[in-house]
DNA sequence: CAACGTTATGGTAGCGCTACCATTTTTCTG
DNA sequence: CAGAAAAATGGTAGCGCTACCATAACGTTG
């Protein structure tokens, strides 16, 4: 004696329901839906019209199991707040959205232990794809990329070894870039502010020391650094620090642009004169920093663009066709303005 | 002829593998993960020390499919962006990342039909709860929440009428209690800003408007809005705009606080005095309105909050005992500073 | 100590879908 | 137009797990 329906399910229809709606076997359901090319004209029309009318949707459990593959995307960002991380993931979700492919967002809390727990959870459903922010994973991390069986970008930086592609802008040449537009505005003592210094504000630091020490401008004492959450009161805090331990400060590097937000502010406050008195140069190029009074001169990067690039690179290896080039580097723009006028 | 292994499985250990190692039954293994107290201590410990030894992480779609049921919170929200969704998932993520369950991110753009579309697509994943951004779901959207058939709460605001459970707070209420500051505060051609009038824009306006016509000071002149999205660079553009419709404004009610920041600059720029010659009032209180300069007045939000108690209030539903008040108010906080200290 | 819970474990039968192979139909050769 | 290749369709057997029920091993009770 068998039940008709079964006693689990929601009552959600089936594909053998649109199979036998339609008048075809289950697997050209299937087929019909996932390669119409493989099906005949008039049968794919039956199905289209069998589907629609049962409203039925495909299970994407179901599929996965039984396909040994998720139509899903790991995606792992240090931050979820993070203006910089949330371009880069609106990037990937607006790429995605048209796609079959989900997105699993894990948040890694800038801790390697916490994205080797993810990694080994996201692991555990054969995602299509994954995408990382950074190129400094944990050896035990770098292993679980490896072993994924799949298509891996890392993303928002590019280094010499990539598990498999990579995205992203040299942090250093960016660091070194905004320190030599101080050096050559005719800033000297110029210092670096940096809050939260995961491994690329250390790149953007060692980019600031390489352009200072070339100039022989260098000393440690202007550089004033925390493991703290970045965020703008910080970046206030940071520089009355930095002038109390070096008051003949006359320029600033900082490291993101709430940072340098918070020292404009500071400068407000304290009626320092910028640029005349103070230079500041942020990171990021939010879109407040040209409307900031003075405006704030900062290095534009890409952030949105990487998000579609990974996803871009990601969606062409699955397809079999994986890019020529596997390290890709988008670049960084220096953007002039008024808080380095002087 | 029956092969050894799976031929499509990648060669992870499956529960069979552990049942094997560990001497018991599959479900036992099954049980011994899920419901611990339902096992002998003895066959936990040898479970786990199989698990271990195997590396064992149990397939999430296999799990899905038998129990009908994903261990997946749904979340929607119409930007990702947007600091104040980016705090409220942040507080949703940071809620389930030791539970069990996963989170699926919807990006709806501000769009009812982007909206319709994700719910679909997540009710075919049995999600065991949904979270979604707001309350003025389209008919469509509504019903399917309805017919989810797990616990659905709605985020953001309140209203009279949840299709499950709610937290957030009036927006009616914290536009009228801006305005009614300013008003007090000793303005009276105050102007409202706005960009991206969502339903929550339209309640704060909403507010503006009665505490403005309670005072017989209403003018719609004094509106500006736009359905562009909010930035602060538009903030500026919107209050040159205002200014040159009606030169003699003194106060600024903004619907966020990036509105407010380009307000700010602008009023820097062109040498306004705030707040002896206009007052800036701004909405949800990021953390650089403290320190801005002047500091700005805000209406505090508990965008966090409001994504863990969102979280808390689903979980009981899950586990059997839905909240009594299903509809909670968290409430907000005008924080008086100096942008209207006059 | 028989009769009855109660607790701990296991077996069977799917969940809804697709990989793999078999079969049928169509289309192409020479 | 026979014969072969190609295209279209279908059947079977799982994917890895858990719901459901059955069974076994324990107490409890009168």
């Amino acid at each position: 004696m068998i039940k008709p329906r079964s006693r689990r399910g929601g009552g959600r229809p089936t594909i053998a329901d649109v199979a036998r709606k339609a008048g075809v076997g289950a697997i050209t359901v299937s087929r019909a839906l996932r390669e119409p090319e493989r099906v005949s004209e008039e049968l794919r029309r039956q199905i289209q019209a069998a589907v629609d009318e049962l409203g039925y949707v495909p299970d994407p459990n179901a599929r996965a199991l039984a396909s040994a593959r998720a139509e899903v995307f790991g995606v792992l960002v240090p931050s979820l707040t993070n203006n910089v991380f949330a371009e880069v993931v609106r990037g990937i979700y607006d790429s995605l959205s048209d796609s079959p492919f989900r997105i699993q967002l894990g948040n890694t809390h800038y801790s390697g232990l916490e994205e080797e727990r993810l990694l080994q959870l996201f692991g555990s459903q054969r995602p299509a794809a994954l995408i990382v922010a950074g190129i400094d994973q944990t050896p035990t991390s770098r292993k679980l990329l490896e072993n994924a069986g799949c298509p891996v970008v890392q993303v928002m930086e590019t280094g010499p070894d990539p598990v498999d592609m990579m995205v992203g802008f040299s942090h250093f040449d960016g660091g070194r870039t905004a320190t030599e537009h101080l050096i050559e505005a005719g800033y000297r003592r110029i210092g670096f502010i940096g809050a939260r210094m995961d491994p690329r504000s250390q790149r953007r630091l060692a980019g600031y020391r390489a352009a200072m020490e070339k100039a022989g401008l260098f000393d440690p004492r202007l550089v004033t650094t925390t493991p703290v959450l970045s965020s703008v009161p910080l970046g206030r805090e940071l520089f009355r620090d930095a002038l109390a331990k070096m008051p003949t400060l006359d320029g600033v590097f900082c490291n993101n642009d709430d940072i340098a937000l918070g020292v404009l502010f500071e400068c407000h406050r304290a009626a320092i004169d910028v640029p005349k008195t103070i230079g500041i140069v942020g990171f990021n190029d939010l879109d407040m920093m040209q409307v900031a009074f003075p405006s704030i001169t900062s290095i534009r990067t890409y952030r949105y663009e990487i998000g579609r690039r990974a996803v871009a690179m990601a969606l062409a290896a699955i397809a079999g066709d994986r890019p020529q080039e596997r390290v890709v580097d988008l670049g960084f723009e220096l953007k002039r303005r008024e808080s380095t006028a002087r």
